[in-house]
DNA sequence: TTGACATGCAAGTAACTACTTGCCTATCGT
DNA sequence: ACGATAGGCAAGTAGTTACTTGCATGTCAA
């Protein structure tokens, strides 16, 4: 649960969560090159990778291998109602 | 934009929110007080204090000062739509 | 099968964050 | 005015986090 907003707190994260929904399903080495383009990421390759390790554990991506290939799948579910219980007149805790 | 995120990502934080939704315009003393029994916080008043400093920072609590008095209050205004950009046909990168 | 490609694993480092501690200011009731 | 209440300021500390570096594994094409 606070998985989520842990994830989302990174804005190194929610590039790689825009780029997925820009364009899913892709590799590690097609997101490292994309974020460098459009949002001027020099990141290494491990340090992108961790960021999807953490986004996947936090259920926000998805993996599948294909042969040498992992492509990486956004599930936006876990973000629809996330701030529900503070914007809506019924709250609920957790 | 990225603090409310932050702010979101800590799980005192959270509580606090729980808080100001369940009852609006509390003080320091009674945030403290309500989080120690709800949440079994046991944090002191100047933890409490700094969170809502971030909190305010983020645009989600104003505080109104009455003479000795100070009254936090939640403004969910920022949490709408907060992962849209995600979760919408339509993307909006920032 | 050999080399190149795509990725994973793990330890170390620097920066950040939540929290504490100690002291100070301001307001109110008596 | 004095004590009590409500809150603020600032430095220090322990734990966390993002990132790097170096090496290892697995897959594919020629």
């Amino acid at each position: 649960m606070g998985d989520i907003f842990k994830a989302l707190a990174d804005p190194t994260r929610r590039h790689i969560l825009d780029e997925l929904t820009d364009r899913d399903g892709q590799t590690l080495f097609e997101l490292c090159g994309r974020l460098a383009m459009k949002h001027g990421h020099a990141s290494t390759r491990q340090a992108i990778s961790q960021h999807l390790e953490l986004l996947e554990s936090a259920g926000l991506v998805r993996t599948r291998r294909e042969g040498r290939y992992t492509f990486h799948h956004i599930d936006p579910e876990p973000l629809r109602n996330l701030t529900a219980r503070w914007t809506a007149p019924q709250r609920e805790e957790q």
